[in-house]
RNA sequence: CGCGGGAUAGAGCAGUUCGGUAGCUCGUCGGGCUCAUAACCCGAAGGUCGUAGGUUCAAAUCCUGCUCCCGCAACCA
């Protein structure tokens, strides 16, 4: 195998659906963290993100706002981009799946993949609602019927082209056994075999016909490319790939990937549909494919409906960049999700960044101007004691790189502060204080100051990949321009033996509780804009809903869903039975007895193949749902 | 039995592959220091490793049953 000193990575690239939250912006981040290091060890990198801009929920998102589809994507692809370019992270190329050179290929593969037997045209069959216009499997069915509205389904198939993987199937195990870190972690590695290709593998649905927003297929435009073969082959694309073999430089210079940084939920598609492709391609396959962990916020997954989504702007707006690139790299496992609160960022901030190192920084250079004027020499006036400072610092270079490879961001970062921890001890045992008292034992303290500037410097460098523009910061503050990794080699190459400049606090401590405050009394109007945008609705629109106070006879749990409550409930004239989403707040004794309103004129409906009459009126927050109750109106009493 | 992940000190996590004294960070308490951002350094308390069994000289780690949590799916009239 060549030793190729180039290094490709690749993030997946984003569904332009929305506005991306602080989970998807973790995986730049991360992505961008292994881009600097290599570069900083001398790789020649390449680095390509981008967006993924067809299908369905793009042309109906478009369509509500009364849009063209491009300008939709254009929209956000823009939103992502400057979310991306905020965090500052390092990308030489950003794909966009609208981009001609991007389609022109991807319709030049579909055909190849065509014309050799890979892909055929067949049926998908399935069981279709007509007035739903949706396909399901028989387990979707609810007592054989529609789960949405509960008719009859019928036998249908759509025409559709088909991917035929299980020709490939044994050449992929092949693959992953003769590459061992091919899917990281490798516990996946596993999930993938035993779920997906031991049972064998089912050929792709690679076309659609049900929407247009996407790339045609040449020759049979009725049908638009669906999203595995669009949105994978970015990865070659962006490159300048070429199905006719007409390369462009970079393909040629940079393919295969090293590693593609991917979401765990997307592990399937890469290591298997992804490879597959590229095996009937014959092209050479990615190196690593790493699926991350996702980002949690507090006890859950984001979700707009919580109202706990949180955004990178956001963020940084209260900590800035660094901080929030920190967090994100240094508090996240390797395969378990991380989460992330507000105290949890304030603490990390607090007792890392402010504590440890920024306050290291600060008494250092203080020290530095105190006594001597803000000259760094060496004086080598040593004692045993420096050694061990000397040798943690070493041993951190050595450790990062472990790390790094191995894909562990967190604990590499973990090891340059052991490093700033090292050194603040070092200052205890040293007490540049005592020494600085008489004039005979200077020569000792220039020296113990001296190892403390390039011990500071050794970190400083190596914390360059993850937060650059702190570790900027740090050594113009030594002011030395000595910042390779190769001038970690030794110790003791720190340059600046002139000046160093006052020291500028790094990162400012932050009272958790004014924090909090400020940010509760600010991120409640978020919830107020969006509520405004509820159209307004006349004095008839609402009269047409008819609400009665009813009264629960008898309720019990839903026997095939967990969430859902079935009541019956006297309304007056008559007993209605209501199935409600709220049994995770309300067991059924709690709800009989009680009077509740009820909307009684609700178009009746089946959930989970129980009728609902009506609906009970409940209200909800991001930690309670609550029933709207009253106590001594009579039941059967018109609510307005 | 729909699929998958998890349960280790008050909090966040490591350790589980390949059994051998239960570890890190934060917080708490006590002490030291004063160069520094009420920062730094030292020390202490705090865990029957979810539960019940099994294998073993030895189990957080391997095996079996169970409970609870979380995601996906379904669904929120």
């Amino acid at each position: 195998m060549e030793n190729k000193n180039t290094y490709y990575l690749t993030t997946a690239i984003a569904y332009t659906s929305g506005r991306p939250h602080i989970g998807n912006t973790y995986e730049i981040i991360l992505s961008d963290a292994m881009a600097r290091y290599k570069r900083k060890k001398g790789f020649d990198v390449f680095f390509q993100t981008g967006t993924d801009e067809h299908g369905q929920k793009i042309e109906e998102k478009a369509a509500a706002q009364n849009i063209a589809p491009q300008t939709f994507v254009d929209q956000v692809a823009g939103d992502i981009r400057s979310n991306f370019d905020l965090m500052n992270t390092s990308y030489d190329n950003f794909v966009r799946t609208t981009d001609k050179y991007h389609e022109q290929q991807v319709k030049k593969i579909f055909k190849k993949l065509f014309d050799q037997g890979d892909i055929y045209k067949g049926a998908y069959e399935g069981l279709y609602c007509t007035p739903c216009e949706s396909f399901w499997t028989e387990t979707q069915l609810v007592d054989g019927k529609c789960p949405d509205c509960g008719r009859v389904v019928t036998k249908t198939s759509e025409e559709a082209y088909f991917f035929k993987l299980s020709k490939y199937a044994d050449r992929l195990v092949k693959y992953y056994d003769e590459h061992p870190t091919f899917i990281q972690p490798e516990s996946r590695k596993n999930e993938m075999i035993n779920n997906f290709i031991k049972p064998g593998l089912q050929d792709l649905c690679v076309s659609r016909t049900s929407f247009t927003w996407g790339i045609p297929v040449d020759f049979d435009p009725k049908h638009v490319v669906y999203v595995w073969i669009d949105a994978l082959t970015n990865y070659i694309t962006g490159l300048g790939y070429d199905v006719d073999g007409n390369h462009g430089e970079n393909f040629n210079k940079y393919w295969p990937a090293d590693v593609h940084v991917i979401g765990k939920d997307i592990v399937r598609f890469h290591t298997i549909y992804w490879p597959i492709m590229l095996m009937a391609l014959e092209v050479e396959l990615p190196k690593k494919i790493f699926g991350h962990p996702w980002l949690l916020i507090g006890d859950g997954k984001m979700s707009k409906s919580k109202g706990n989504t949180l955004y990178a702007e956001e963020l940084v707006s209260y900590f800035g960049v660094d901080a929030v690139r920190y967090f994100c790299l240094h508090e996240m496992p390797f395969a378990q999700d991380g989460t992330l609160t507000w105290e949890l960022m304030i603490e990390r901030i607090n007792s890392d960044l402010a504590n440890i190192l920024g306050n290291l920084v600060n008494r250092t250079i203080s020290m530095t101007n105190k006594y001597f004027n803000g000259k760094v020499e060496n004086t080598k006036v040593n004692e045993p004691l420096d050694d061990e400072l000397i040798q943690v610092a070493l041993d951190a270079v050595r450790k990062v790189d472990e790390k790094m490879e191995v894909l562990r961001i967190g604990d590499a970062i973990g090891e340059i502060f052991t490093v700033l921890r090292r050194c603040n001890k070092y200052i205890d045992e040293t007490t540049p204080w005592v020494l600085g008292k008489e004039e005979a034992n200077h020569p000792r303290l220039a020296t113990v100051m001296y190892n403390l500037h390039e011990a500071i410097r050794f970190s400083a460098v190596l914390l360059d990949s993850f937060m650059p523009q702190t570790a900027t910061k740090i050594l113009d503050q030594l002011n030395t321009d000595n910042r390779s990794i190769e001038s970690l080699s030794s110790f003791g190459q720190l340059n600046s033996d002139k000046v160093c400049e006052k020291p500028e606090i790094l990162f400012a401590r932050i009272d958790e509780k004014e924090m909090m405050e400020k940010i509760n009394a600010e991120r409640p109007a978020v919830v107020e804009v969006k509520e405004d945008k509820v159209p307004e609705i006349t004095f008839d629109d609402f009269m047409k809903t008819q609400l009665k106070v009813g009264e629960v006879i008898s309720c019990e749990k839903h026997p095939k869903a967990d969430k859902l409550l079935v009541s019956q409930i006297n309304v007056g004239n008559e007993v209605r039975q209501i199935v409600s989403g709220i049994a995770a707040h309300y067991t059924p004794e709690q709800m009989v007895g009680r009077k509740v309103i009820v909307v009684t004129n609700l178009k009746p409906a089946k959930i989970r193949g129980v009728e609902s009459q009506g609906m009970v009126l409940a209200g909800e927050d991001d930690t309670c749902l609550e029933l709207a109750s009253v106590s001594n109106l009579k039941v059967g009493s018109i609510v307005r």
